[in-house]
DNA sequence: TAGATTGTTAATCGATTAACAATC
DNA sequence: TAGATTGTTAATCGATTAACAATC
């Protein structure tokens, strides 16, 4: 928050270059112009250019991005180079399926707990933890450091699930259900609207039809 | 396709007021201004309005918008007053959960069948669908109208599978892989990219530190 | 050095906001 | 009618692209 704002374009494209340059390290490459990078991902050389030069100088004149140091340095400002611990509150088939899935742990994100009002799924165990009642929330959350509260709870209880995390000192929500959150603006909302994702792809159907 | 192209920034905040427009129509309420929506979801009164501008005059001087045909005019903008049916291939966790969830039925998307090459899940019923092998798919599109397949696999397969789908003449892909599908351009890829999402907040909590 | 390619400034384009005449 | 609020045009703002001097 020192210099200028950047902004939520450039930030929504940082994923994805690290993405890119994750697959080029993978595969061995050195190094990448803006040009050629430009060429793979379907933006502008320009765009790229541009974009990183709000973070500061990665490339050399003639050279290029040496793709090590870039990938490292965008997942910095990403803030990958740090651990997150998580918890989820709806122990029904989302909050089920992100305690599962892999792919956040190699990122740094860990669920460390999940918890339900339902007592028929107390105690069962969804890849590393178990679902607790709600009721441990408190105690948890105030005996672990807890980055990230996710809310996979239904429509109904979500605001409800949002302000007793946020109460308990949470400070990032990872919101799945079709609802804008209030909370106040020391605390980040990150929303996955699936129904409205969809939408859009209905959207798109129709207009071929025409 | 006739007249000039909505933008993907107006598409993309459909969704999110026929949303609003669904809560208010629910809550009773009969009418609304520009400016009083516009202050319920924090966006200027001067963009709702052009926005739906660019679909038609919804609206009427002095009175402001009637929410019930606003809503259903909306609904038919994204394609809502139709059916559509989705397979998923890929009945892990994620294939799994959208099986499960219901919010998309009740928005007229179904899921009609789930596939994957694991023989431990054939048969499995995820709320009304089996589990099918992989080898059927083919004939399951070919004997039924498929909208939508859902991309619910890893990533080294993703490509693979979008391509079958594809060849058998999907329109649309809804994507779960965190990788760019490469299809032709007649065929829609909606993306969702968890990973990415959840980079976004861990670059926001980073801010916060500074 | 010569060629390549960045970092950065300037130009363009598009999207958002403001303003107001039209009109219910 | 008078007041309210839209639809729409014009003004502003910001983001993207183009261009090029700096420099490796």
């Amino acid at each position: 928050m020192a210099g200028k704002e950047i902004s939520a374009a450039v930030i929504q494209r940082l994923p994805r270059y690290y993405r890119y340059l994750t697959e080029l390290l993978e595969s061995g490459v050195e190094r990448i112009s803006s040009k050629e990078l430009s060429e793979r991902m379907q933006v502008t050389a320009s765009q790229i250019r541009q974009d990183l030069n709000n973070f500061g100088g990665f490339g050399q004149q003639g050279y290029g991005y040496n793709i090590e140091f870039l990938h490292t340095e965008i997942g910095k400002i990403l803030g990958l180079d740090k651990e997150y611990n998580m918890i989820i509150v709806g122990g029904g088939n989302i909050g089920q399926a992100l305690a599962h899935y892999g792919d956040f742990r190699n990122l740094g994100f860990h669920v460390r707990a999940i918890f339900d009002i339902d007592p028929e799924l107390f105690g069962r165990k969804i890849g590393e933890v178990q679902i607790r009642p709600m009721g441990e929330m408190e105690e948890f959350v105030k005996n672990n450091q807890v980055d990230i509260g996710v809310v996979a709870v239904q429509k109904g209880v979500a605001s409800e699930v949002a302000g007793q995390m946020v109460a308990l000192g949470i400070k990032a929500l990872w919101n799945f259900a079709p609802i804008d959150l209030t909370v106040g603006k020391d605390v980040i909302v990150e929303n996955v609207l699936l129904s409205e994702s969809l939408m859009k792809v209905s959207y798109c159907l129709q207009d071929r039809d025409e």
